[in-house]
RNA sequence: GGGGAUGUAGCUCAGUUGGGAGAGCGCCGCCUUUGCAAGGCGGAUGUCAGGGGUUCAAAUCCCCUCAUCUCCA
């Protein structure tokens, strides 16, 4: 059976079972900051566990597109020995919210596994948590045999979200698959004694919930959650030896072998790098897919350091070019049939791992120049020095590491060839060190307990029946100002009863139209005030600074009291800043105008980076390898207003994921998505709309609204990623009108034309380097024709020229010119010059070369005499200057020059 | 988020204890050549990343910010 069959089959027999196939979610978890990637099959159910949202269906089945990079799960060393280990895998599972529970989704996975794919009765495991009596009974009753029951303590068989939340017990199945019955016994189940018996299946029962206090309470609705591993299942059902022997790695490592030019011995001999290469690339292109570039932290960091790995094993096949790239097109052929990611952004797949190889190759250049150079330092010593000087310390090698990036394999192959060995266990104690003294620094958390105050604050408004389960009432799309009444008043994230004036709080609302900083668009401002018969002054009134949404469902408003007390329970107007909301809603509108027409003419790698809409700009960053020409922006520029001036309207309305995919509509990579999904559609009804996306922001309801939009900036953010800023609406009028007015006043100050300002500048500019020029050469020269005169100051000692004198400059430089003067005009001689510049006073001594030999030095000089001025200064035996606070005492210490001059000069040379 | 490195002409980079901003390539002009390549002569090009400080004097030393590279979390 064939991979893509397996995987179907899964799908197909939970759908007959009545669950619903729901598309596998993004590897980049949206809104849960403490994963790095989406680890588990259940990661987009959470919140439906948790209660917190609600889906329209009870049972659901996935394949889920799973990265484990590091952590108690995986280690990245082990990909490529370890014949089961990858980075990305898929996890096929079932799901179950309130509906069933352990019977049933035992007997789906005992039918499935034997009776679907055919896995022998007696080659199955099955093991239960110790104290979890049921699940004994359970599996005994659809036919397991209880002598292949075992039972494991909480360390395999008890399963828990975080330390606290949904918990509960945990019932895995395992496979012998190896040739020799006697093998197949119980104490090679969860053992590292060999490889024989492997975990394919758990299914986790969600039965308690864990508090604070670590007691456990049984959960209104109990949940199932299962994961089976993919690769391994497929492995099984085919009979390799590892998960690499699958028709989901072979293509990917023929491609590998074709690239190389290997012959079969030589791959078989190399499985290692193959297995690195095929597994590392896949988890790469899918990273890609899903939006993620290669960078320097967070998630980039580590698409990078997989990218590296990969090339890094890849020259151990002899890859010294760009070919990753290549092999990636296998994973698109093998994979892209069921993630359809991948066919779709194929080209910007290939692109970016095309250019990480190069990126690479020029981090690896640099790395080599500076090894070269240490090892260079070291022959050096070694002719000097005594003792081998072979031997590359460590911290030599870590600092290549760490500093440059180049790998130690790196360091340690270049060096073999020019005859030297690394200090390994000095590198590691390098490696040890920098480890340590990150984990000193990074020893303060998060305000942890903050974030814990909030969800606490909301528990306990819910509790008390003062919120709903669902949470406050939240309409941002609807009226900006309605009556409701405040439900709690926080001071630090504690609650009070009531607040003062001047005082900054957070208040809570029952209902609130108050957006909340979300996808880009900030959150609003405006008013809270009571609602009293008298509309001329309510009694308290607080100014909304920001909102925020501390938990899941508890929206709170960062206020600052105006007048008057607001307090717990009281009835009140929440009105959102209309003026500052029109700009935001325009600016967003303008957003997906920009989108759309950047994509449009740029093409269809652009996706969206990152964007902020706030009141008086939006910042859009996309992917796109160039700057963008004149004309692109001009372009991009007319596509967006020839779409305000159509005056398209905007609507938004809630449909299912895939239709709106369907239709088209762009959606965010890093975002996660429900079932039902708002989609913002701009275009007249019954055309092909303009612009689709998935979006849970605010929209003029008209294009027209937005006025006009200008590109006022394009530039970098990075590799591949361009930032567009746009002002629109008020913003935009705001921005020509000083355009404008800046445009006139230049004009006016240049006397010429508006419309004929640049060619006027530009000759203007023309002439005035000209003028500059010829000023500057005409000062020069009456310096000069006046230093001339002072010239006939010089006189003779012991055959060589003298001249101290006070001249007139306005710069240190021409000072020092001045002294090449003299020197083109005396072969041998000393010239000390005071001038004052800009009120202080400024020396320089110059001495011809000759005279240096007969211990005149320049520096020395200048020293002794910038004293008088109250300075120092200092320079070369030939040419020194000095500086001073006393201008009055210029003279003074010019004077003092001459003694010490000819004091020198009258001395016997050495 | 933390550590390390880098930032100087269009490009690649040099710049010693703080004391005259440079080289190579490229570019422009002229010469040589039927033309090209090459060569010869001459020339232009700098916010020394930005800001602050120390100093008589900062590309150089100190602090901050930004950007790029890199390692770690």
């Amino acid at each position: 059976m064939l991979s893509n069959q397996i995987r179907r089959l899964f799908i197909d027999y939970f759908v007959r079972n009545g669950h619903t196939e729901v598309p596998s979610s993004s590897l980049i978890p949206y809104g849960d900051k403490t994963i790095l990637f989406t680890n588990a099959g259940m990661n987009q159910f959470k919140n439906v566990f948790l209660g917190l949202e609600q889906r329209h269906y009870t049972r659901a089945v996935t394949a889920q597109k799973v990265m484990r990079v590091s952590g108690k799960h995986n280690d990245l060393e082990e990909v490529g020995p370890s014949p089961r280990h990858h980075t990305f895998f898929e996890m096929l599972g079932n799901f179950s919210f309130g509906d069933y529970f352990k019977a049933d989704a035992m007997k789906f996975a005992l039918e499935l596994v034997t009776q679907e794919y055919g896995l022998e009765m007696d080659r199955l495991w099955f093991t239960i948590f110790r104290e979890d009596d049921e699940a004994e009974e359970l599996w005994h009753k659809v036919g397991v045999s209880r002598s292949r029951i075992l039972r494991f303590g909480e360390k395999d068989n008890f399963w828990q979200m975080g330390d606290t939340g949904p918990c509960g017990p945990n019932s895995e199945l395992h496979y012998f698959t190896g040739a020799r019955k006697e093998d197949n016994t119980a104490d090679r189940v969860n053992s590292d004694k060999d490889q024989t018996t492997v975990e394919i299946w758990n299914l986790v029962f969600m039965q308690f919930n864990r508090d604070s206090s670590g007691k456990l309470t049984p959960l209104p609705r109990t949940g199932v959650d299962t994961g089976l591993g993919f690769e391994r299942l497929v492995r099984i059902l085919q009979g390799g030896e590892s998960n690499y022997d699958t028709d989901l790695f072979l293509p990917i490592m023929d491609t590998i072998q074709r690239l190389a030019g290997h012959t079969d011995a030589q791959r078989r001999e190399q499985y290692v790098p193959y297995r690195v290469i095929a597994d590392h690339t896949r988890a790469a292109s899918f990273l890609i897919a899903d939006g993620v570039l290669p960078g320097n932290e967070g998630r980039n960091y580590v698409l990078r350091m997989i990218i590296r790995r990969a090339l890094r094993f890849g020259r151990k096949l002899n890859f010294h070019e760009p070919f990753l790239y290549q092999v990636s097109q296998a994973v698109v052929d093998k994979m892209g049939d069921h993630y359809h990611e991948l066919v779709e952004r194929r080209d910007h797949i290939l692109n970016t791992i095309h250019q990480e190889e190069e990126r690479f190759a020029r981090t690896l250049d640099m790395g080599i120049d500076k090894l070269n150079e240490a090892i260079a330092e070291l022959s050096a010593k070694e002719t000097s020095e005594r003792g081998d000087h072979t031997v590359i310390p460590g911290e030599v090698a870590f600092k290549l590491y760490d500093t440059y990036g180049l790998p130690l394999e790196i360091t340690r192959d270049e060096a073999k060839e020019r005859g030297f060995t690394v200090d390994e266990a000095g590198f590691q104690a390098a490696r040890e060190a920098a480890r340590q003294r990150n984990r000193a620094a990074a020893q303060f958390e998060a305000d942890y307990d903050l974030v814990e105050a909030y969800r606490e604050a909301a528990e306990t408004l819910k509790a008390e029946g003062k919120l709903p389960p669902a949470g406050v009432h939240h309409n941002p799309y609807g009226d900006l100002n309605i009556e409701t009444r405040v439900v709690a008043i926080l001071r630090d994230g504690e609650m009070t009863e009531h607040a003062v004036p001047g005082e900054r709080v957070e208040i809570v609302l029952a209902d609130t139209p108050f957006y909340v900083e979300s996808g880009g668009q900030v959150s609003d401002t405006g008013m809270i005030c009571a609602a009293t018969e008298d509309e001329e002054q309510p009694e308290w009134c607080v100014a909304v600074r920001d909102v925020r949404r501390p938990a899941p469902g508890f929206i709170t408003h960062v206020c600052e009291v105006e007048w008057g007390q607001p307090r717990i329970g009281a009835r009140c107007m929440a009105q959102v800043d209309e003026a500052r909301r029109w700009a935001i809603m325009r600016n967003h509108t303008a957003t997906h105008l920009l989108h759309k027409s950047l994509r449009t003419v740029l093409g269809p790698h652009v996706e969206q980076q990152g964007s902020l809409v706030a009141p008086d700009r939006l910042r859009f960053d996309f992917s796109h390898q160039a700057a963008l020409s004149e004309e692109e922006l001009q372009q991009v520029s007319d596509l967006i207003n020839d779409a305000v001036l159509r005056n398209y309207p905007v609507t938004a309305r809630e449909e299912p994921y895939q239709e709106a995919i369907k239709r088209g509509a762009m959606a965010l990579f890093s975002e996660k998505y429900g079932d039902i999904v708002r989609v913002v559609q701009v275009g007249n009804p019954d055309e092909a709309p303009f612009s689709v996306e998935l979006c849970g922001g605010t929209h003029v309801d008209m294009t027209g609204d937005i006025g006009s939009a200008i590109i006022v900036g394009e530039s970098a953010l990075g590799a591949g990623v361009r930032r567009i800023e746009v002002v629109t609406g008020r913003g935009a009028l705001e921005y020509t009108r000083r355009q404008i007015q800046q445009l006139t006043a230049t004009a006016q100050a240049l006397g010429a034309p508006p419309d004929r300002l640049a060619e006027h500048a530009s000759k203007l500019a023309a002439q005035l380097a000209e003028t500059q020029k010829a000023l500057e050469k005409a000062q020069r020269e009456l310096a000069r024709a006046r230093f001339n005169n002072i010239l006939t100051n010089t006189y003779d000692v012991a055959g060589s020229a003298v001249l101290c004198a006070r001249v007139e400059s306005e710069s240190a430089d021409l000072l020092r010119e001045m002294t090449d003067w003299f020197r083109e005009r005396y072969a041998s001689g000393v010239c000390v010059l005071g001038a004052v510049i800009a009120e202080r006073p400024a020396l320089v001594a110059a001495v011809t070369a000759d005279l240096t030999k007969r211990g005149l030095d320049a520096g020395k000089l200048i020293r002794e005499i910038a004293r008088i001025v109250g300075g120092g200064g200092g320079g070369r035996p030939t040419l020194a200057q000095a500086g001073g606070k006393d201008a009055d005492k210029l003279d003074e210490a010019l004077a003092a020059a001459k003694p010490l001059i000819e004091h020198a000069l009258h001395k016997q040379p050495a």
